[in-house]
DNA sequence: CAAATTTCAGCTTAACTGACATCC
DNA sequence: CGGATGTCAGTTTAGCTGAAATTT
């Protein structure tokens, strides 16, 4: 019997930190599979999707919210701008910054992904009504915030 | 500016999959920092959870259920027997099996730890009413088991 | 024999620490 | 100078693949 019906009606219920875990983990197995053939991981396309919310963010602020060392994220930079998808510049305005930049072909690969990726997190939240996935959406924010 | 106050009012709202991703990384991180000083991990202090509520798992099982392979768990399941938290004894009814179960010890860290961890779950929500608590909980499952 | 479980050996990769140069 | 930022070098560790033994 697999978890998604032995966790249903167990007298213990599984915690809310399992619970995320669980989702998470669920999540970033299809998303892998999904971007596989852009030959990119899960990780690498989430941070791409940081950067088209928040073009031309530094590194160490990339790895300050990814509760990583700015070495780790350097390597993700590094393999991003070596298949073209981001290109990094100088700040102008403060020399020791380099600024990482989605380039044209990052832009069309996330252009590629917007409709698969909906689709996946419309499967998500396919047993909830509107109005309950929007409050999840809400709920996972302020949870988020709340432990920040 | 930290992203807990940068996602707010952001044009393009962060999808599902990535704020599913940021709250399970900030509540590893306090999980992580919570059982570090009984030095076991997040990730292994969860399986014993799963064991407190599934008393007996083969590693097999416990390998489909956490999306890894077998012989990823075998590694994380040696280092809990060595630490005396859990012990291993064939199936009785199936002797290729070895269950997995928890012994006096593991269950006395899982009792020491119940309470900081309700604490932590509670901080999680606490910007939510006990009607959304549980309404978080439920989407969690529901979406866990929509993907699974 | 086929499928499931466990285990051994080796590998890859994502993270880490430490050290250093640069810039404000 | 102190505090950030970025980079280089080396390490650790969690997960993987492949292969084998055993049991059902």
């Amino acid at each position: 019997m697999p978890y998604a019906e032995r966790m249903v009606g167990t007298k213990a219920p599984p915690n809310l930190l399992y619970m995320v875990k669980q989702v998470e983990l669920v999540v970033r197995s299809h998303l892998d599979e999904l971007v596989k053939p852009a030959g990119i991981t899960a990780l690498q396309y989430t941070s791409l999707t940081v950067l088209e919310r928040h073009d031309g963010l530094s590194a160490a602020q990339l790895a300050r919210d990814s509760f990583v060392t700015a070495q780790s994220i350097a390597d993700l930079v590094r393999s991003l701008e070596n298949r073209g998808l981001v290109r990094r510049e100088r700040n102008p305005r403060n020399r020791r910054e380099l600024l990482i930049l989605l380039t044209e072909e990052g832009r069309e690969l996330l252009a590629r992904f917007e409709e698969p990726v909906r689709d996946l997190e419309e499967r998500m939240v396919k047993g909830l009504t509107a109005h309950q996935a929007d409050q999840f959406r809400q709920a996972l924010s302020k949870a988020w915030q709340a432990l920040s």
